[in-house]
DNA sequence: CAACGCTTTGGAACCGGTTCCGATGCTTTG
DNA sequence: CAAAGCATCGGAACCGGTTCCAAAGCGTTG
């Protein structure tokens, strides 16, 4: 069942180096070439790759540690950093990390241990734990979605959106506004996004904002929705949502009540998922270049691997997509 | 940088099969157990899998081969897979063909070369290659989502879905139907379907379908819903679609002529994407359980590498959810 | 006190490749 | 025709672990 070389090259009557060099293109006389390949086709050898990259030190592979996978967001970078790394040579290995923290410190420890060449972190918060793994498993790391300083990240420009956002509700004439966001320790999308937005509303007199929080899955933000919306006698006249996905249940909250949007209330969201174009009303929101954010990563990780130089930090553009979720109310 | 085993060896002042003991929980006096301890402290040792690997002639990685990641049923199956094999011990190593039928030999060999100890292989169509390759290999595969006698096979059940479906748009009084297939290479989305569907409108007297094939992607989808919409003379009252993302599709471009859903054309779909519970109307569909179908297929084939025996084909279940999508013209 | 048994340890072989180096045989050149 | 050069090939060492076996050290027992 499992052929190895030395099986081959006794097979063919040379010695196994020739048969490594065969295999390998180094200079085999015709006749012999003839005879390993014969013996190779006939046995069905495959080569094993353990004893290679045992030999090499190193494997052609490239470790990315999710969060989580079934995400619009997620599905769509790994797919992006995938198609880079295998037009390169590379292969793609994915850890899933359910969303759980100290897993994503084991893996980094399993990759190191499986010689992987780089590693794109796909991060929500960074600990102490994160960077003394980083340092000692020295291997190269991006973070993808987070930055610090110590490290190579790639972040999307979370401030900048998050205050063309605000100054978008705003222009259109809304001034009592609700903010549902997501806990503080995800910087990127916690933080950052808030920041902008509230920018924006320092900047226009006259205008207020309540905050609230929501988790990342549609039905706990179906629930915090009905918290907005039930308050009778304050109702925002608009609700500007941290991810697409808490906008969806804003949505969905709001047409459980036969609150119209945008008569009634209107909405934002973060993301650009694909199916906030197909919904009705289309929502407003930011759209990520997500494939392309993977791709990058990817791009970056080789270089890193090849020890080229690397921006320590690169911040993705984003696109304004204006569709029909909010309303003119001057 | 990089210690290894004999370096432990050599500062602990032991030999090496003595460290190799300690790791392994082998019998190791206390007092050489603590010299040991300190010093893999001291370096960060991290031992290399791959001798591990070569020596033991195998791992403890399940690969998964899919056509795509970013897909709704894809990334829930794989996360599914990838919580049970974690939990047994298995890691999971994913392959993403990019739709490339020729991509997934490729994968399968270089899943054989890596001494992968099983594999699950996201089926769209299974060709003679297929069958050669997975008899080369000599490792265990499972085909999800679409079936052949020679290997093990887990399927949802596809035809009595399409059946039922076809029972509820005809009990609900449609009897000019329009049917947004996929092609038939794919014989569980495309034939089994379909034929479920057929085989309901055979037993209705005065029913009629007109079937139309359309692609996997939502902008494809709308470009056929749009042939089926614009045929002025011949409408039907309601368009059954092969996929939930085809059916979104066809809202969507229903949406962009003024054709109400359901009033003025019910739609269906196939799948039970979560999205197609928070837009509006809902979508009447069929849901798979793509999670559980990937934790059963993780199942089985860690029972395979076990060489357990396993049942050739296992039939999923399906679950009809019935939302407002679909009006009642009786 | 010799024989025995148990725990602990070191040495060597092995897993399946790659690579370096030296030997061989043939062709080319002066 | 001898010397040099080149392509081709075999042997051995090596990558970093695991495992088998024999030896050493120790306490127990008759």
């Amino acid at each position: 069942m499992n052929t190895t070389i030395s099986d081959i090259a006794k097979i063919a009557g040379v010695a196994k180096s020739t048969v490594s060099r065969y295999l390998n293109g180094g200079s085999v006389s015709e006749a012999t070439r003839r005879k390993i390949e014969h013996v190779i086709k006939e046995t069905g050898y495959i080569p094993n790759s353990f004893a290679q990259s045992l030999k090499a030190k190193k494997t052609s592979m490239i470790g990315a540690i999710v969060p989580r996978l079934d995400s619009f967001a997620a599905s769509q970078t790994v797919t992006g950093m995938d198609e880079e790394l295998r037009e390169n040579g590379y292969q793609l290995l994915i850890i899933n990390t359910s969303q759980n923290l100290s897993r994503e410190i084991e893996a980094l420890y399993d990759l190191a241990r499986q010689k992987i060449s780089g590693i794109v972190l796909f991060a929500t918060q960074i600990t102490e734990s994160h960077l003394t793994a980083i340092e000692e498993i020295g291997i190269p790391v991006i973070f993808l979605g987070q930055q610090h300083e110590d490290v190579h990240s790639i972040i999307y420009d979370d401030y900048t959106a998050g205050y063309e956002i605000g100054r978008y509700i705003l222009a259109k004439g809304h001034r009592d506004i609700a903010y549902l966001g997501v806990t503080e320790k995800d910087v990127a999308v916690g933080v950052r996004r808030k920041h902008g937005f509230q920018q924006a509303l320092k900047e226009q007199a006259g205008a207020s904002a309540d905050f609230y929080e929501s988790g990342f899955r549609m039905s706990v933000a179906v629930e915090a929705a009905s918290r907005i919306l039930d308050n009778r006698d304050r109702r925002p006249t608009a609700i500007v949502c941290a991810t697409d996905n808490i906008a969806l249940g804003v949505m969905k909250a709001a047409h459980m009540r036969g609150i119209r949007i945008p008569e009634d209330i209107s909405v934002t969201g973060f993301g650009g998922y694909d199916v906030t174009e197909v919904i009705h009303p289309g929502l407003t929101t930011v759209k990520y270049g997500y494939a392309a954010g993977g791709r990058l990563a990817a791009r970056q990780v080789m270089k890193l691997v090849q020890e080229e130089s690397v921006d320590t930090l690169t911040v993705l553009d984003y696109e304004f997509i204006e569709r029909e979720s909010v309303d003119n109310i001057e």
